[in-house]
RNA sequence: GGGGGCGUGGCGAAACUGGUAUACGCAAGCGACUUAAAAUCGCUCGACUUCGGUCGUACGGGUUCGAGUCCCGUCGCCCCCA
């Protein structure tokens, strides 16, 4: 903001009476002081032990950019409290970080600042690690990998190979949105409206020769073991599933017309719309058009265009519907008197289905919109229930909505009167008996394309013989690493144009052979770095079966929601495919998932709608804000995302120099649910910096010979309810932490504060219970504001051990049941007052205590009592009029 | 266009299975302390009010003794798929 108001409390402390007590709470040398005591004790590294139970945390790990974010904070944040509650709790806690390092970023700086992609990403790892470190998470750093490191990806092109074997890679032509300026092959989602992410230019469809891997195999088992994910949210479970995509449908030949025996197979979801055929359109690389397109021009022109679109479903969608017509009429399978025309479509796709569909206008919106186009036949085979199927199709006909909802089967021969889910079962029946077609499953999802023609990746290891063909580099070769000198000075992939690496013998037949110089999607590596925690220093394998089997699956994983369908379902592909390789035992890679929001801050626009950096506002007197060069207007946007063309980021170093990791942790926990987006202001940081100030003032306050372990637990005293509000608190915590619902976990903790200084200590019991309730303030912030807990219960505790390495606090459930209970009592629902009554009091002695109360009497004053509701320990209604 | 989610004070948000709406915090106001300010501590803080109450969880209906919560419709915002 404007002024940014330093926290200054150096004059505020309240007594002098302990002189060993500086005159305010040293942040930076305390939390230095803790974070180096954990690391000496080594308190967060874990091994194997069968004897306890354990417990695997994990973030999504980052990718190396730089420069750590306010994402980074939370999202690392969130994972550390998960990990220090289990660790309090007795759990075997496995708390690994990583790098994501391979990656186009890396390439791109070597572009255009020169550096080597290498040199760039290790030291960004480099100065990230130090960005991460005074947050005071409590991380393995004994386990820290760099996915770039030629230790890491060896045993990735050993499982490359295993794939291979196994027949879950293979190789095939396929076209890809190819983009011209950066010369590579973008992924769908890389094509935004057409055009290229990063470069902007128009994507173009080539033809290149891929590595695939075949999640298709698993298709059924990853959309039917989401129903097992129960600690997943719903909402990226609905996103897997539309993303495989399973549809039932039938496949259904076509006879060609003049052509004897050949025919043209369309998938189709409904069947039961076969009657209301009008077309049938082909993809432009349907082998088909091929043939045609050979010799006519037209076509051929045609198919060019088609190619100049993008592959992504939403291109195909957003794109004008056009098609062109080959001439050819096509049999309808159910009437051999009926022909349709065959088009070839650009909104068809060949690598799904058959590349073949038939056109039915009534029932399709784009097939309708196809129809007005070439001015096809609409008729209706299916009609609204109890609507008059004859004034229904006479409608449609001049119509341009289609009708897509349910009913019943019209002009449809036997299938008339039958309802769509009915007339699909027959239709289906029916091309089967005939023998035109059979039913049949499809799904969306498609095989994962995993070559890119990059440098800064894993190289695919095989090597390409003009003799003997594709030959995988022997395991023995492993790892084939990246060459060191290669230049950025041209446009495509350093390492086809390096002069030797690509260059070496055939392993089978000894010959000169090429090495492939394409490198893996960046995808491959994160689908298996979890794994790799478990045994990071392995050199002969990935990780030994035992360690993995144990901390396998990942019990709690927590990301953004951006990876919701890529990198998850790769994943749980991955650790199928590695199960069926015999890597590991675990089926799904995450047992539980938490997808946090994004951090949000204000927006400033000049008056003329530019961006404006913080800096560069002044905030008047009056509250409003202008510019500082020349005074003025300045507008506040409505918080958004924090991205630097907004000018909106808040830089996490500078918060914790300012106000400490603690300050930021909790701040971060306490404003919002961590699953929604977080608005980062000012005064949330400064209020929670002044809460940790006053706990740590407390503390002060307590007094020298107080002993919290001879408290009273009575329902009556001051001291005693606080003691039992103390167990209510740790009941409340432990469960709002079991739950991540942190910022009510918060709340609870900041009532039990209040408490315990409203306390006032008169007596040793007040003393004793003030103290305790204190340390359990302490100890149940301790995973979220881990170095003032520390430095307190030193403080307190002596040094005899680090709440790092104590139990989490327990309670006693007698202490939590209430003698008397509140009751509200209304009339007619509306509230009239509330009572205090024993726990035990029969319903009769509640409602007759309840219709004695003034204000009860004054409301049901000349009317009848109609009844009386009693729910116990909750709530008197009385009812009349 | 289809699917999902959300809508509560000036603001971020609580409210377990329908049972005292606004916990906890932020901002604001008043007071204490101070030469003064900051900090700290205390109090006030949904709207209206004839001070009895009345209204109030986006809007309109419904179910119920009782609805922020369940059902139907409308509007607005967000996300995903297209």
């Amino acid at each position: 903001m404007a002024k940014p108001r330093r926290p200054c409390f150096a004059r505020c402390s309240r007594s002098s009476t302990t002189m060993a007590r500086e005159d305010r709470y040293n942040v930076k040398e305390t939390e230095r002081k803790w974070q180096a005591a954990w690391e000496s004790r080594q308190c967060f590294q874990a091994s194997e032990d069968t004897s306890r139970p354990k417990y695997y945390v994990l973030e999504m790990f980052p990718y190396p950019s730089g420069r750590i974010h306010m994402g980074h904070v939370r999202n690392y944040t969130l994972g550390d409290v998960v990990a220090r509650f289990k660790r309090a709790q007795g759990f075997n806690v496995l708390h690994p970080m990583g790098w994501d390092a391979f990656g186009l970023p890396a390439e791109n700086a070597a572009i255009e600042r020169g550096a080597h992609p290498g040199q760039w990403t290790y030291s960004n790892i480099d100065t990230m690690r130090e960005q991460f470190k005074p947050m005071g998470l409590s991380i393995d750093w004994s386990r820290e990998v760099a996915t770039c490191r030629p230790e890491y990806y060896r045993h990735e092109q050993k499982m490359f190979l295993d794939f291979l074997k196994q027949g879950l890679a293979y190789r095939k032509e396929s076209w890809v949105n190819w983009d011209p300026v950066d010369n590579t092959v973008l992924a769908n989602e890389q094509v935004i409206d057409g055009r290229g992410w990063r470069t902007g230019a128009l994507v173009e469809r080539r033809k290149l020769s891929q590595w695939f891997l075949k999640i298709t195999h698993y298709a059924d088992d990853l959309l039917d073991a989401l129903t097992g994910l129960d600690r997943w949210p719903e909402k990226v479970r609905t996103m897997q599933t539309n993303w495989i995509g399973k549809s039932e449908g039938a496949r259904v030949q076509w006879a060609i017309a003049g052509r004897d025996g050949e025919s043209i197979e369309v998938f189709t979801t409904r069947p039961d719309t076969l009657f209301g055929a009008s077309f049938v359109a082909i993809s432009a690389h349907h082998p088909l058009t091929t043939e045609l397109a050979a010799t006519n021009t037209a076509l051929a022109d045609f198919v060019a265009e088609c190619d100049r679109m993008g592959t992504s479903e939403e291109a195909i969608e957003t794109a004008e519907k056009k098609g062109y017509d080959t001439g050819l009429r096509v049999i309808h399978p159910l009437d051999p008197t009926w022909t349709v025309p065959v088009y070839v479509a650009n909104f068809v796709l060949m690598d799904y289905g058959t590349g073949a569909v038939f056109g039915c206008p009534a029932h399709d919106q784009r097939d309708m919109d196809f129809a007005r186009k070439y001015g096809l036949p609409v008729k209706a085979v299916v009609a609204p229930k109890g609507a008059d199927a004859d004034a229904f199709a006479r409608d449609l006909e001049s119509a341009t909505e289609a009708f897509t909802d349910d009913g019943v089967a019209i002009n449809s021969g036997d299938f008339n009167g039958l309802s769509v889910t009915d007339a699909k079962r027959a239709a289906i029946a029916k091309v089967e008996s005939l023998g035109k077609g059979q039913g049949t499953i499809q799904f969306r999802l498609r095989d994962w394309g995993v070559s890119r023609q990059r440098y800064w990746g894993c190289p695919i290891p095989v090597i390409h013989c003009d003799e003997c063909g594709v030959v995988p580099v022997p395991e023995d070769q492993l790892p084939v690493t990246l060459p060191e000198d290669v230049t950025f000075d041209a446009p495509g992939n350093p390492l086809a144009r390096h002069p030797s690496w690509q260059f070496v013998k055939c392993p089978c037949c000894g010959k000169d052979a090429r090495r492939e110089t394409d490198t893996f999607d960046t995808f491959f590596e994160s689908s298996w770095y979890f794994s790799r925690f478990c045994d990071p220093r392995n050199a002969d394998s990935a990780y030994d079966r035992n360690k993995v089997d144990y901390w396998m699956p990942v019990d709690q994983y927590i990301g953004g929601v951006e990876h919701a369908v890529l990198h998850l379902l790769y994943s749980r592909f991955f650790t199928r495919a590695l199960r069926d390789c015999g890597y590991l035992s675990a089926s799904e890679p995450f047992a539980g998932l938490f997808t946090q929001g994004m951090i949000c801050h204000e927006t400033y626009k000049s008056a003329e709608g530019k961006w404006l950096d913080p800096s560069e506002i002044d905030r008047r007197d009056d509250g409003s804000l202008v510019k500082i060069d020349d005074g003025s207007t300045v507008t506040v946007g409505r918080s958004e995302k924090m991205s630097k063309s907004k000018k909106n980021v808040v830089d996490p170093n500078h918060i914790i120099d300012t106000y400490g990791a603690d300050a930021a942790r909790l701040f971060m926990l306490s404003d919002c649910p961590p699953d929604r987006d977080m608005d980062w202001s000012d005064a949330g940081i400064e209020g929670a910096w002044r809460y940790l100030h006053r706990l740590w003032r407390m503390a002060g306050d307590v007094a020298s010979d107080a002993n919290p372990a001879d408290v009273p637990t009575d329902g009556a005293s001051d001291a005693g309810k606080l003691v039992r509000l103390c167990h209510k608190t740790i009941a409340d915590v432990s469960e709002d932490l079991e739950r991540l619902r942190f910022n009510n976990a918060v709340a609870r903790i900041r009532e039990l504060t209040n408490a315990v200084q409203a306390l006032k200590q008169t007596d040793a019991a007040s003393q004793n219970a003030y103290r305790f309730g204190l340390e359990m303030v302490i100890r149940l912030l301790a995973p979220m504001t881990p170095h003032l807990s520390e430095e307190l219960w030193a403080e307190l505790r002596g040094a005899d051990a680090l709440l790092a390495e104590t139990a989490w606090p327990t309670f006693d459930p007698a202490l939590l049941v209430q003698d008397t209970v509140t009751l509200a009592v209304q009339v007619n629902g509306k509230l009239r007052g509330t009572l205090d009554m024993p726990k035990s009091a029969p319903q009769a002695e509640v409602e007759q205590a309840a219709l004695a109360m003034d204000n009860v009497q004054t409301q049901i004053a000349g009317k009848t009592i109609r009844k009386v509701v009693v729910v116990p320990g909750k709530i008197v209604n009385v009812v009349a009029n």
